[in-house]
DNA sequence: TCAAGATTAGGACGAGCGTCCTAATCTGTC
DNA sequence: GACAGATTAGGACGCTCGTCCTAATCTTGA
């Protein structure tokens, strides 16, 4: 199989187990059994465990950066908040389990006192400043990074609670507060120019 | 050292070095050094690993109860809430470098598919009791498990955050959002009766 | 004082970890 | 068809893990 194919798989792989089962937890043997390559082979494609994490985060980021702009088709700002939001009820099942693969990933890093805890975070980042955008659109324009920081927060909260409580009811009565919350959000049209 | 004074010092290590690098990060001899004593001496105290993190839980059950107990003096449930807010605030240095010790736990636990999972989560199951009481007090008999699940939430939420952002700044923003939204809520005295 | 039990230190154990090395196999080019 | 380089498998490495064992030391009560 070609390099790159072969690296793919193991990126694919390793992100999931990092999520399901911990960056710490994970081994090499894991990986290499849930890709089907033997533990040796693995230094063909990446010298170390922290360079594996590396381009999981380099993956996290950029489907992160398609999830936004496949959001950029709904016209209206508060459509693609609500569109960010909805994220809980989509991957309702895995984060259950796992609960918030940016919000788990970062606060395991931050435990471990990982080098790539920052790189991580860039995550939050473009979540952040997307989310800002929005309310920037809505007129909001002082208070857009705190109103995105607010609705992060808001989701992070939702995903640690429903992994402990394992409550899909929890779930979605809060996540229609938090979109009850959004609705009730003034529009401001600029007053000048 | 007696008996059970060596068994307390190892709890009280065990549980700092569990917040703060995490249960499966740290080993017994990050224990054994902390507490001054040689590993082999361990297996005196606790007969395995899983049996220093029930002591732990223990503790932190037993620590949550007293830490709801000492609130009880605030006669005004709004107070007693609030107290419960003010955690962030006070414990901020730690919640901003390690996360939420209860949070970061059962996250932890739940990704390791850990049998002590539902233990911890019962350390939730305390603070949701007794802030759904505060809210009964408060009138709010229908809704009050649900109110204290949305102050849980939100709290997780800002730990989460702050832990990765490392800003106060928005910590505090967002305690006092949290704190402006429960002196919005309605206090209702009892129509019946 | 001395026996009995509690408490301790230190190391052995098998297993698994991340890492690295070597040799075999595959793939593509002349 | 043969050679060169890419890709692979498999095992060795030094280390640390949780666990367990044994022997030494301390504490206590008769």
């Amino acid at each position: 199989m070609s390099r790159s194919a072969t690296r793919k798989r193991i990126e694919e792989k390793a992100d999931a187990l990092f999520y399901e089962a911990g960056f710490e937890a994970t081994s090499f043997a894991d990986i290499a059994g849930a890709v089907g390559i033997s533990r040796g082979n693995f230094y063909h494609h990446f010298k170390s465990k922290d360079d594996i994490l590396d381009a999981v985060i380099d993956r996290r980021l950029a489907a992160t950066q398609t999830l936004l702009e496949s959001w950029e088709t709904d016209a209206a700002p508060k459509d693609r908040i609500r569109s960010f939001i909805r994220i809980l009820i989509t991957n309702r099942t895995k984060i259950m389990a796992f609960g918030c693969p940016v919000g788990t990933l970062t606060t395991e890093l931050a435990k471990l006192d990982h080098i790539a805890e920052s790189r991580a975070a860039e995550i939050f980042g473009l979540f952040r400043d997307w989310l800002a955008d929005q309310f920037s659109a809505l007129g909001h324009k002082d208070d857009a990074d705190a109103l995105a920081l607010h609705v992060l927060a808001r989701s992070q909260g939702i995903a640690v609670m429903v992994s402990a409580l394992k409550d899909e009811a929890f779930l979605r009565a809060e996540v229609s507060a938090l979109e009850a919350w959004l609705d009730r959000l003034p529009v401001q049209t600029s007053t000048k120019d």
